[in-house]
DNA sequence: ACCTGAACACCGTTCAAGT
DNA sequence: ACCTGAACACCGTTCAAGT
């Protein structure tokens, strides 16, 4: 997509560059490093392709990034500073829900480093501020501290089993493939199972986003029948 | 643990071995990866480390299973099939509640190996029973194939979810290290967040086993009530 | 049939030398 | 202050040569 920012035929240049030629940013790194996953995903990404892209030597990344698994943490932190904390309504279910649909469409913006965010501590800065609103949602709605706290883990643990399964499947475990859906269900309708060839036609297809819906939906009316049952 | 089957300091023989030694083969191969990963992580783990433990070359694992990949793909399938299926009471609730525990014991048998059985695809053939186990339970409640694959799905996406945070947390991110406690604690309430702060106590700890029972409890309650209400 | 030598194209990272 | 050369200790994998 982006150019190099250096003519790669141009021949390397010991020490310092020199004044005005553009400087090597952390910003910068952090750019080429999204970039690359996003088009050849994280098991292609190496200190060496992110400083390629860049027009320099893998090793001056190391002025500015601590290390590989530093960039990469970097990387979940920016993502998931782009998270859009809805605005309350007052209505615990449409609130929960209007932020795990803000967290998917966060982590969908680049689905081939979503497993860094679902994966990596999500203790960092960048996840203070959604948290806390959450908290304070279910802390709003009459849940002790105690009980917001195991709720809040409730929906996070639901939030990513579901999206680490939608973005680790294949393109052709979806909606999308009639073929690789037929595959599976013939599959599945040989498997011998009994329980597996009377639901071959559900099992073979899987539609991501209804599947979020109806998981997040299921545990949240869970969680505003309490709320009311408490009030 | 287990030693090298062979002396790590006799000359390499070329070619095939004399017949009588200790034939190189897929079982023992993949128990070598295992032992490698329990002891020192996936990231630790190559087919150099796995081969060295058997006192062998790297590329002699290539005659026995498919690249590195194949070979993790098959550490999460035996892993996985260690499950132990329940045996179904009756009782929907406990019953679901009763496959997720025993998925859970599964999975910590090997805990730097649960991320491979709960990230790779679940549909091989190891998944296939206890898929067909969960999934006549809930069409005996009465759900039809279409809720009953969505209510599975869910599950398993709350249980992968709960176990990839349970794995993946370090040794002090738990109930057993009274200062990274104390410490996260302080942090949380100098966060400049009201809603981190009065939660605090309890955000700074987390007794998994606790968590994932309030977890699935809660979901699982959701469950039932829905059975109850369709019959 | 199955193991290894040689070889290839990669990795992450340190550190001194350079400007 | 910040970039690179040289260097190190690793990777996964192919393929021909060997027994």
């Amino acid at each position: 997509m982006t150019p190099p920012t250096k003519d790669a035929t141009a021949k390397p240049t010991r020490g310092r560059p020199p004044k005005g030629s553009p400087a090597l940013t952390r910003e910068a790194i952090l750019a080429s490093a999204i970039a690359v996953i996003d088009s050849d995903g994280v098991e292609n990404t190496s200190m060496r392709t992110v400083a390629r892209r860049l027009g320099v030597d893998a090793k001056s990344l190391y002025n500015h990034v601590d290390g590989k698994d530093g960039l990469l943490d970097a990387v979940a932190e920016h993502i998931l500073a782009g998270f859009a904390i809805p605005e309350p309504t007052g209505s615990l279910g449409p609130d929960l829900m209007a932020f795990a649909r803000s967290f998917r469409r966060t982590t969908l913006r680049h689905p081939r480093a979503a497993a860094l965010v679902l994966t990596r501590q999500v203790a960092s800065a960048a996840g203070l501020a959604p948290t806390a609103a959450i908290l304070s949602v279910l802390r709003a709605a009459g849940f002790g501290p105690g009980e917001s706290v195991h709720l809040l883990r409730s929906l996070l643990a639901l939030t990513v089993g579901a999206l680490l399964r939608e973005v680790e499947a294949g393109p052709t475990f979806g909606v999308g493939d009639p073929d690789g859906i037929a595959d599976r269900r013939r599959a599945l309708e040989g498997s011998g199972h009994p329980a597996l060839s009377e639901v071959a036609a559900q099992l073979a297809r899987c539609d991501h986003e209804e599947e979020f819906e109806f998981a997040l939906g299921l545990m949240i009316d869970a969680v505003a029948r309490r709320a009311a049952h408490a009030a």
